[in-house]
Parts: C-alpha cells; structure tokens; sequence
DNA sequence: GAATTTCTGTTGAATTTTCAACAAAAGGAG
DNA sequence: CTCCTTTTGTTGAAAATTCAACAGAAATTC
C-alpha cells in the first residue's frame, strides 16, 4: 500500500493523520484497491451503497442516465478524490449514478460501516476521519451549490461562460484544460454538442475565449 | 426555550441527544432565537459564514442572483431544518446566496466553532452533533443532486414532472402542494413562468395531472 | 367592502436551442 | 503507412423557450 501514499496524503479522508498511523488504519478499514481499464464502470447505478472510494489514479465520471436514455455528466473525478461517500454516509440503499473509468485507474475501496464505527482495537482515527467527512461533505455541497449555478443558466453560452469561469478559478489561472471533450462538455453543460461547438466559435471570434480542443484561455 | 423542543427534536442537528440534555447544550453552545418579518433575510449573501441557523417556525427560500439580475431560488425551508451548515462547515469565507423569511419566522443561530470544538465545560455532545452534521450534509448533497436532476432537464414539461414527482415522493402521496407560486415555481425550476404556465395548463388538458393554484396531483 | 396590488393564464413574435446530416480533422489499429 | 473510427465544426430546418403585453381572478390594504 505503501506506493499510494502520496496520493492518500491529499485525500481528504485522512487529514490530520500521519503517514506512520496509515498503514494500520488501512488495515484496520480492510481497505482494497482495484483496478479499471478505460471505460469500465467502478460503481454502477442501482448497486449497494455501502462502500466509499478513493480514486488513486487515473481518472473516473459521474454518470446519469434518465429514463428517456440522456446521458448526463454530474461530474469528473480526479486521483485523491472520494467517490460515493454522500450515498453511503446518508445510509441511502443504493447509489443513483454509475461512476465511470475515462482512463486506466485504481481504486481503493473501503466498507463505509468500518469508517463510521469504531472498530474492537478501538483506534482513535474514527472521530477524526467523521469529522473529515463532514468536512469533506460540505466542501462537496458547495461545488454541487456551484454546479446547479451552470446548470441553471438559460442559455448555453451563460452555461459555458459560468462553467469556465469556474474552472479557470479552481485551476488559479485563466489559461487551463477541461477534462472533457466536447461531447462530455454538453453532458456535463445539459446542451446540445453541435450547438456548445457553434458558440465556442463565436466566443473565439469574438475575442472573449482562446481555445484548442481541451484548452482553454480567459480574455 | 422549551417552547422549541418540539421542533428542535426534529432538527437533524439533536438526533440521539435527549431532551434533557439540551437545556444545557444550547447554552453551551451560546444558541440565540432571531425573529424575521416576511420578505426579510436571515442570511444574506456575502455575510460571514460563521453561523448555522435552524428554522423553528415559518418558512424561508435560499435565493441566488447572478450577475445579470436574475433571481433563482436554490431551495425552500421547512421548521426544523439546518440553514447555512454546508458554508460554515467548509470553513467558507462568506455565503454566496441569500435566505430569505417567506412568511414571519423565528431562527434559532448558533456560531458553528461551537459545535465542532469542545468547550471548556467538556460536554460530550460536539462528537454527537459532529456525527450529525456529517450525516446531514451527506443528505443534502443527495438532495441537492435531485436538484441538479431537476435543472438538468431541458424542457419545461420535463423540468416540471422531474420536480413534481420528487415532491410525491418526498411527501409519500400522489396529491401534495408546493412551497412556491407560480413565479417562484419558474424561479426554482430555472424556466419561464409564462411558458410554465402553459405547460401546466397542457399536462392537466391531457389529464397527466390535476391541479389547482399550489395542489398537484399526478394521475 | 371598495380599491389597489399581486398573481395567473393566454397569446403571438422573436430568439435560441435542438435535431439531423455531412465533411474535414484527428486519433488508433493493424 | 494506410484504413477505419472517433471527434469536431458547420449548416439549415424544426421545435421550444423566452419575451412582452394584457385581462381576469385572487388576495391584501385601508
């Protein structure tokens, strides 16, 4: 486990906890890591949600299918990030959303039960890693807060403008790359792909954005 | 404050704290009752985000205006639940959206570092309401992903049934009524309230739900 | 209870988005 | 390197949303 922990170091779940007390709490939570190749889905809609997930490498999507088939993307996950834990911390039945390898990634799975409840050797890091939770919980309402703000823009040019506003804050510059191609982009945005094409274009011309495929620039 | 026990013993915040523990608790934690006139706010955008509220009485509506002036109401308030948690959760400079009374209101406030550290009397309850909290936002953020369901649709009609039967859902009956008139309703669902109106005319013409000024039924 | 204000539903015109189809460019496989 | 697949940008037509204006209904105020 040990080669992980540079990546477990920023995973909010365990602030306040040092390297020398990782390896027994790891084993303590009976924590696993597997692997997904490129498109493969870690947790898909309807399954159990009992577990919580650390993405370790590579890089994963939130996916949600309506019943009328529209793919929409709720989100793109990067390594250190926590997957899933709103749904088993909420003690829901089953998750709502697949969540989708874009990449060849590693996951380190871990039972939601073992982290909530202290365990019978009794280690201190329950209360510490409740209280990272929690934290980490009302960070992820914030960007869900700043998600409904894209979403809920009229147009798809105010969409656009909102999400690469958002971006280009979150990356600290106003020269930075999305993790979407275009077609993810109008899933992640809920507009039309020829019509998000067609406005970049304009915004190009206008003199408002630069941009080359995933990169883009601020004016 | 007895006279809010009923409430407060709903209020996710208290769960697994009995009553006769919470006399001392909330002057422990240095809790205050604000009273607030309709249309007036409770929290407003920009304030510091040191406080949590919980509505006792009344009702409110987290309201968000852009920079183009459009307002857009992020959700309605019922008596017993917590305002404000997520931003002074996350440490957040300051909250980015408005509360605001929908009819008069009393709020309960209580400085958030007062819940998450223990105080000098050592009471037993931070690790209790710290649990609690974490377990609350983990359901806010479940709802506020059947928000972003909601806005994500692109028609009117579909943004409109989305919303209503997750209200049916939520109130455990096919007849309900909403929280919101008419512009509120097109507020919250992000859409035009002309065009909303006419959508609700249509679906009830082709008998898919009855309804009359804020009772829907879906048939 | 009369007057005023707010709320709701309708309508038609203007604007936007969506849809469908295509061609050029880029990327991957063998 | 060539072939095949995927991605991207364009375009025009169809459909839907927004906008503006109005009239009747309902609620509020004095």
């Amino acid at each position: 486990m040990k080669k992980y922990f540079t990546i477990l170091r920023k995973c909010p779940l365990f602030d306040s906890i040092n390297d020398n007390d990782l390896t027994a709490l790891l084993s303590c939570l009976g924590a696993r890591v597997n692997a997904f190749d490129k498109k493969y889905t870690i947790f898909s809609e309807g399954s159990p949600a009992r577990y919580v997930g650390i993405l370790l490498s590579g890089s994963a999507q939130i996916i949600k299918t309506d019943y009328y088939g529209n793919r929409s993307i709720v989100s793109a996950i990067s390594p250190s990030e926590l997957i899933g834990e709103a749904y088993s911390c909420a003690g829901a039945e089953s998750i709502p959303v697949s969540i989708v390898a874009n990449e060849p990634s590693e996951i380190m799975i871990i039972e939601c039960e073992r982290i909530l409840h202290s365990c019978s050797n009794s280690c201190s890091f329950h209360q510490q890693m409740i209280f990272n939770l929690m934290r980490n919980l009302a960070v992820k309402n914030i960007m869900l807060h700043k998600k409904i703000d894209v979403t809920s823009k009229r147009s798809t040019r105010e969409k656009l403008m909102t999400y690469l506003m958002i971006e280009a804050e979150k990356q600290g510059s106003s020269r930075f790359s999305i993790p979407f191609d275009r077609q993810e982009l109008a899933d992640y945005l809920e507009v039309d792909r020829s019509g998000l094409s067609a406005e970049i274009s304009k915004l190009r011309e206008m003199g408002v954005i630069k941009s080359n495929k995933k990169q883009f620039e601020l004016l």
